[in-house]
DNA sequence: ATTAATGCAAACACTTTGCAATGGA
DNA sequence: TCCATTGCAAAGTGTTTGCATTAAT
């Protein structure tokens, strides 16, 4: 699973395979603070810098995705397949959604745009919170 | 159009007068930072802090939406009708989509949640930048 | 041997906060 | 008058950058 990784141009260092690895089938959408975090009990030395450089060269090569669903801090997404999110609007946790929706914008709704995808955020109270209040 | 805001502890201060008429009917889902630009040339005075807590307190009254779609900075929104959002990909262009769309999650994929709500966010390419490249 | 990646610190951008002065209600 | 709001500056977060050192290819 590290083969896809061996190109020209990104360079396997432990630091990116320690990354790589914790992001590896990973679904709790972690900030780089969560990636930093989770890696520096197994390599003390890795900066958030490289988190934040490795997270970068990731996604633009297509590997990861970047969430816009926290004002706070950005989020990763080591599923680039096109799915949803659920939101718990308490604790903010997030879930993945993979289903599909026939959700189409018809030529007069689409104000001139060529439309490229789309993306759902559900917003619920997830059971833990629900319980809590 | 003011009258909404005369409850106890909304004091309407002149700052705040030129908030609410600058977002009136406001389509541009303006950063804080755009809101205090517009609004500077009128009221050299204000201070960017007055935007930013006029925009909290107007948010806990619900009588706007944050928006979490551009990871650089938060963007307002006036409409705080349910509507879903057209974005484009190179100018980040925001634009409202009013259609009422049939997503629901069936109980076997709410997680447990407690579902509320739901927001659509289409990416596109906008006319604009269509013609650009 | 090359050249990109690392790690640190400093810089940055956006947002929040503390507090004395102000001014709506 | 009273108390919330203002405006300033300082502090707080999250993220990016410059650069000498290190290490993968």
């Amino acid at each position: 699973m590290i083969h896809k990784y061996k190109h020209i141009g990104f360079k396997l260092t432990p630091q990116r395979l320690a990354i790589l690895e914790y992001l590896e089938d990973n679904k709790e959408h972690p900030s780089a603070e969560d990636i930093y975090r989770a890696i520096i009990t197994k390599f003390p030395t890795i900066s958030l810098a490289t988190v934040y450089n490795t997270l970068e060269a990731l996604k633009k090569r297509g590997n990861i995705n970047e969430l816009t669903i926290d004002p706070e801090k950005r989020h990763f997404d080591p599923n680039v397949e096109p799915h949803h999110h659920l939101i718990c609007v308490k604790c903010k946790k997030i879930v993945d959604i993979d289903i599909k929706f026939e959700i189409e914008l018809t030529d007069d709704k689409q104000h001139g745009f060529e439309i490229i995808g789309n993306h759902i955020e559900f917003y619920g109270i997830c059971p833990e919170c629900k319980k809590k209040q």
